[in-house]
DNA sequence: CTGAAAGCGCTTACAG
DNA sequence: CTGAAAGCGCTTACAG
């Protein structure tokens, strides 16, 4: 620790303020029930002594915590190396979320079953807990789905399953904005590329407003197109190969997600397809590697502040959060759709 | 929290284990005074309860908190949004390492003055703390730097200066990975881009690395070049401008950092130069979106565990720790070199 | 508006 | 090896 030989404590600051304990505490907590003279004698006190509360001992009288812990979800097997951008950006908006509404963030990153954990609430650790990450970890999902029924200070992002507690995109406007962007460029066969099985819940609410903005267009919607792979980006390159194959005469795809709509992107300049001219691509996430990509990946990204801002409240709320919390989203121009 | 009406305590599992309070303690910490009959009886009892111990008393008693602070510093006015994906990268290797030494991780991240707060250890709040980001935010670096002469429980990573517990990338190696690289490679005139004024520390070590790697293989080193710019990529491309406009016939640049190098390739595609084959680029960092560039861009990666880990010794070692820590790197092989 | 006392739920000397 | 007691440093009823 410092210098000092022994922990300063609210005992000294009241002793040399000439206050008792208690009104140390009141005054430095901001309790309105305090003289302004009497508060700022403790508080220069207390900055002269360069005293600052024990938290440890401020929470265990108070029964708060003021933290809010997150969980951030890897792949099976490979720990914090397999957490994508996406979800570090969204664990950075959390962390500030909390940090606004007066809440600090304990974060663990979890992949395997053994260290699954959440009970922060109850070890008196956190008020509240985030869960976050990949969908492809189901064994995550399925411990964190089983904990919401006997802890409901819990909200998710990026779950494979739909319930109380669920934050995420709006995801119907996201696919209306990025269809549209794509008839307004004037591709006339647009594909939808990813699973609507569920594995990921929110791939199929993109799907509906695919299919629904297509059919008011007077267009037609395709079934969704999907290939097998080990990442998204084969699972992008794969089903674009496809659709090619297939000689249906796609001319641009709307991808559920920019991983793969990166492999995606790969893959059609392997086909000497040229991209944005013959072939249109909108994905969605907001990936910052995509202003990277060639061409630049036009995206749907989601308000990032908003969706940590709507995760920390879900979490707090509780069982009394019943709203359906869905992040607004908005159209990213970058050079893949002309 | 749960539907029990009252908080269970260590008293509720001594009483159904049949043993006293102490017991319950030692039994759950794992005190090696304690028969193995016994443990297991505690243990049961408190897994028949659903029992976990109260933190906030825990640490409180035992004066400890094993938690490790993290602060990832970002731009000046732009919040989580400017933290980069090396930072966040880093950020998850600390919370594993912490995790595998048995601490848990509080995650702040600061931008704002008035923001800046490092009095996790004073509060109680944690046995240590590690700052990593942005070397730009000067008053954030200025700050800690001021804090590590009253607390020397903090460990660094990316901050424009040098001292006690600093951690950093074995950059004489990476430079030399880098230049043979491009010896190997048959570039004949390699630059160096990134400034050696000291606002990033670490880059003026690469410069040195290039130097003598360079001088060895019986070549000339060229002062290094750079140009201004708000972000990183422009940098990159406004010294590699500099560089075609010289006519002085280089050939290929070794890039301090990958965020300048993504800026350098993309001003070598518009100046119609192919890379690898015109022009070799190797950088520094081993950032995922190098993969999506085009060329996908060959890098110096530092090995992130090993950070990680070096991160949480050194912030937990405090003043006993006077290792100079240089965290090992390698060659990532993309395709921004023939 | 302020103070004296109790107590949050543990861990750790101190005994035996 | 286990127990009874004290005490970590706050906040919060309870008084006045």
């Amino acid at each position: 620790m410092s210098k000092d030989e022994r922990r300063l404590t609210s005992f000294d600051v009241a002793a040399r303020a000439g206050v008792s304990q208690s009104t140390v505490s009141r005054a430095l907590s901001g309790s309105p029930t305090i003289t302004e003279a009497t508060r700022t004698r403790v508080i220069a006190a207390a900055r002269d002594l360069g005293y600052v509360v024990d938290e440890r001992a401020a929470r265990l009288r108070s029964g708060k915590s003021k933290t809010i812990a997150v969980v951030v979800i890897g792949r099976a097997g490979q720990g914090a190396a397999s957490v994508n951008p996406f979800y570090y950006s969204l664990l950075g908006s959390v962390c500030t979320a909390a940090a606004q509404q007066g809440y600090q963030a304990l974060v663990s990153i979890q992949s395997e079953p053994e260290q699954f954990f959440g009970q922060f609430i109850e070890r008196g650790q956190a008020d509240a807990v985030v869960v976050l990450g990949t969908a492809t970890n189901r064994q995550a999902w399925d411990h964190f789905s089983d904990y919401r029924r006997v802890q409901s200070n819990l909200a998710f992002w990026g779950a494979p399953f739909d319930g109380p507690g669920y934050v995420r995109s709006d995801n119907h406007a996201g696919a209306k904005l990025a269809v549209e962007r794509l008839i307004a460029g004037g591709y006339k066969r647009i594909a939808f590329v990813g699973e609507t099985d569920g594995a990921q819940r929110q791939f199929s609410e993109r799907y509906e407003g695919y299919r629904t903005t297509l059919e008011a267009a007077g267009l037609t919607a395709s079934e969704a197109i999907t290939a097998p792979g080990e990442t998204r980006e084969e699972q992008g390159a794969g089903a674009v190969a496809a659709l090619l194959e297939s000689g249906d005469g796609f001319d641009a795809v709307f991808s559920a997600c920019d991983a793969m709509a990166l492999g995606i992107l790969a893959r059609l300049r392997d086909a000497g397809q040229s991209v944005p001219e013959d072939f249109g691509v909108v994905g969605f996430d907001g990936l910052g590697v995509g202003a990277h990509s060639s061409p630049p990946l036009t995206t749907i990204e989601p308000d990032f502040a908003e969706a940590g801002l709507n995760l920390v409240e879900a979490a707090l709320g509780g069982a009394d959060d019943d709203r359906d919390r869905r992040v607004s989203v908005h159209l990213v121009e970058r050079a893949s759709a002309r």
